[in-house]
DNA sequence: CACAAACGTCACGCTTTGTCACAAAAAACT
DNA sequence: AGTTTTTTGTGACAAAGCGTGACGTTTGTG
């Protein structure tokens, strides 16, 4: 379904074994035109910031991410609010063999679905071992994602959260290829930072002061506040992970500081 | 920094909604003899805190958990952990369609383990269109579990986290189905403070304190640091969730305390 | 039985991050 | 254009939670 949102980690070819490298949306899977018409349905159009479902609804449908930007959250009772994940064209959201989501999807931006009927969906799977087994991946790919997001939000710190969502974005808008040019690749971000926040487990304001401080080390560069200009990126991927090259230096700061 | 991933499939809480109940392992699919027997493999034992297998090792083989406990965990390049999940018997662990293991699997007790080849796994998936769906049902509770988890490491207060924490292994022990007693119930926690504290995105030390204030405030006993009474799962049940019904009674708790 | 080694708990500063408050900038609307 | 509303950015402040270190307890072992 997905390698969509998040953090993406590194494509190593050789994870492509079987897979066939990076499967977007659920095309290209062999069907007979049967199964295949089964499983179209007219594209929908839903409008930025418009549900497309809600958290407790019946988990009917799956929806292909044609265009545009999509989020997924999950509310807790007294407001608080975790954003699961970012979706993008061919990306597939709402995949769950449950019967009501487990979650609100939103289209950040204007945004085109094309909606699969789940019911089908399992039918032809039926016929098709090669869907089934496709499904499985995107699923396995998306835990996957889900347990390297848990380590961002259980151990990382701010800097390191907001860096490795900054890559990430940029390796998913990219492709999913190594970035090519050591120089300034742009990333834009359709959401606003509150969604970034409640991705990244942390405060808008938090958000804030870490792309400032990005920003005042000349890391990365903020022209239009969702367009950031990754300077640079090696800077970035340590401290993605917890080197922290500046931080490295306590001693100049509590100097600066005091 | 390239985790590949994978999926384990345990069956936690109420996960088992539409699916048939309660899904214990790999067993009752309906399979033919030859498949059934590709997958058959003597039993393994793994001594208490002997690793299963490394983060990075290829993953060419699941586990079922037969007996014991057992911790998934990953790690950051200075050491710093977060534990995935725990898994108890009827659990399988290591599923992935990925080349290698996104994390590692250490035996918490004595565990007793059986493993399931992946190829063959395949082979079977590929002939057992049931095989592949109730792998895609694992994977998916698997990720509603890491949905639900990321909320809590993302945006849970340390008194909730444990919280939470207490009555989902609760729920894990008592098989799944709520809990009947009102009475108090027993909990046992194979794993040191530290495990949970990784699993918690907490330190030993909040752990040590929340679990003192839960038992001063009389929602649980310790004896023996590893058995805990659940006095009060109201009380728990609602601290877990952001209602903090004590936390909203300050005044008395210090009167109490000092 | 005694010792060692984990493991668990507690107390104390202190850094970090969230909260609150407000200004600036964009975007949306008339 | 002008006005309102949303979004974004900063600063001051304080509390939550962390790190450290000491101590008590359990477990395992000779």
């Amino acid at each position: 379904m997905h390698r969509m949102d998040h953090l993406k980690l590194r494509n190593d070819d050789e994870t492509c074994h079987d897979h066939d490298g990076l499967h977007h949306g659920l095309q290209g899977i062999d069907l007979d035109g049967r199964s295949r018409l089964a499983l179209m349905a007219a594209a929908k159009h839903v409008e930025a910031k418009q549900p497309i479902f809600y958290q407790g609804d019946a988990a009917d449908t799956l929806y292909e991410v044609l265009s545009g930007a999509v989020k997924l959250y999950k509310l807790l009772p007294d407001g608080r609010r975790l954003v699961t994940g970012f979706f993008f064209a061919g990306d597939v959201i709402g995949l769950s063999l449950r019967q009501t989501y487990a979650y609100t999807a939103e289209a950040i931006t204007d945004a085109g679905l094309r909606p699969i009927s789940r019911s089908r969906l399992e039918r032809v799977m039926h016929d098709n071992p090669g869907m089934a087994k496709r499904l499985l991946e995107c699923a396995s790919d998306e835990l996957e994602q889900a347990h390297e997001q848990m380590v961002l939000l259980g151990r990382k710190t701010p800097v390191e959260k907001v860096c490795s969502f900054l890559l990430a974005i940029a390796r998913r808008q990219s492709g999913g290829h190594d970035i090519e040019d050591r120089e300034t690749a742009g990333v834009r971000l359709p959401m606003p930072r509150a969604d970034i926040a409640d991705y990244l487990g942390l405060t808008v304001e938090t958000v804030c002061r870490v792309l400032s401080r990005l920003k005042r080390e000349g890391l990365i560069t903020v022209s239009h506040a969702r367009d950031i200009g990754l300077v640079d990126m090696d800077g970035l991927a340590a401290y993605a992970d917890g080197d922290e090259p500046l931080t490295a230096a306590p001693v100049e700061r509590m100097a600066l500081a005091g």
